[in-house]
DNA sequence: CTCGTTAGGAACCGCTTGGTCCCTAATGAA
DNA sequence: TTCATTAGGGACCAAGCGGTTCCTAACGAG
């Protein structure tokens, strides 16, 4: 046929989701994109549509990645407390200070883009599905109703605390909170 | 003297602020803040530095005609319970749509600047601080510390009901959520 | 009225932006 | 070996960026 591809678009992808997560949509310009993926212009054009249809790529990567298994951490989780197969949620990750890559998409990009509006919303309607697993399986609160609602309770907690986070917010102890929220230990 | 100015500064950076809080620091150029603000390029530099220190003024600005009379709300809140005291925070207010202007600076341009990080987190401190005190005024839960806990959990809340409306999230009603969190009803 | 001073505003600046073009390199099928 | 096809990569592009310059208009002090 013709020449081969040299890179590896999955590959590419993740450099392209780093630096989006890292620095926002507009904040990274085509110089640092390229970088970060690792080709130049000609390589990335001939590979993808434009800018703007990389970043949601990188959002769909984000969701295989890191959403997926997110959620299957919360719904695996064997621990007996909600709140201990909760705590990762509100602890710092590795990429800590990058913030929230679902959360920093809602704020700078969302409002002016549909599909991104609509693929945040997708992610953060299952990580809330996944919270709600979690509290079900272990039957905290009294019904499903209000199981629901603490379950969206806690995804606000999550991204509030993920867009505090990159003002440099001081990152509290969440253990006592969430179990308090759970009703895990009688409120003293 | 001289020919006078014939606009107030006051008011132009009212409209600086409107179009900053709705679309955020890169994505308003030059042209949309001057028409915003009401002014030519040539009054613009006259009066001001440049585009980033009109930011800065429009944080200050927000701080306050915003930060200072919600604290005033909730510091001056005659409502028996807290939650009814607390629920403005969490309705959709006139700007709907814009977000939170700190949440939006806490994301966009504070991990970049450290002088809106250090800005925003002034203006949710003290917001945290009100917080506290219409919990402290109504003896919620046991201690000071528990309410100082609780204070931030709200205010992390807030936050996260700000972020997440810019994608859209539908908007609960909260005053069940917040009733249940300050046990204000029997949780059943 | 005169004149020094400052505001207003348009033209202009160099630079950066995202995106295209086009030539060359590398490949596999025939 | 030839050749059609596609990747790689640098040069290039128009448009938009934030910011400056400079001329004119409008004032107030004398």
């Amino acid at each position: 046929m013709a020449r081969p591809r040299e890179f590896d678009i999955d590959q590419a992808i993740d450099g392209a989701m780093e630096i989006f997560w890292r620095q926002g949509f507009k904040a990274t310009n085509m110089p640092y994109l390229l970088m970060a993926m690792g080709l130049t212009r000609g390589s990335f054009y001939k590979a993808f549509e434009d800018k703007e249809s990389v970043y949601f790529k990188t959002l769909e990567h984000y969701d295989e990645k890191v959403v997926t298994t997110t959620v299957a951490m919360l719904e695996g989780c064997t621990a007996a407390k909600a709140s201990d197969c909760l705590m990762p949620l509100f602890s710092q990750s590795p990429k800590s200070g990058y913030g929230c890559f679902i959360c920093n998409a809602m704020v700078e990009v969302a409002p002016e883009n549909p599909k991104v509006a609509e693929k945040t919303q997708d992610m953060a309607q299952r990580l809330k599905t996944a919270i709600k697993t979690v509290l079900d399986k272990r039957n905290v609160g009294s019904s499903s109703a209000q199981r629901a609602d603490l379950a969206d309770v806690i995804l606000h907690l999550y991204f509030g605390f993920q867009a505090m986070g990159k003002s440099g917010w001081p990152h509290e102890d969440w253990s006592e909170r969430l179990k308090r929220l759970l009703e895990e230990t009688a409120p003293a």
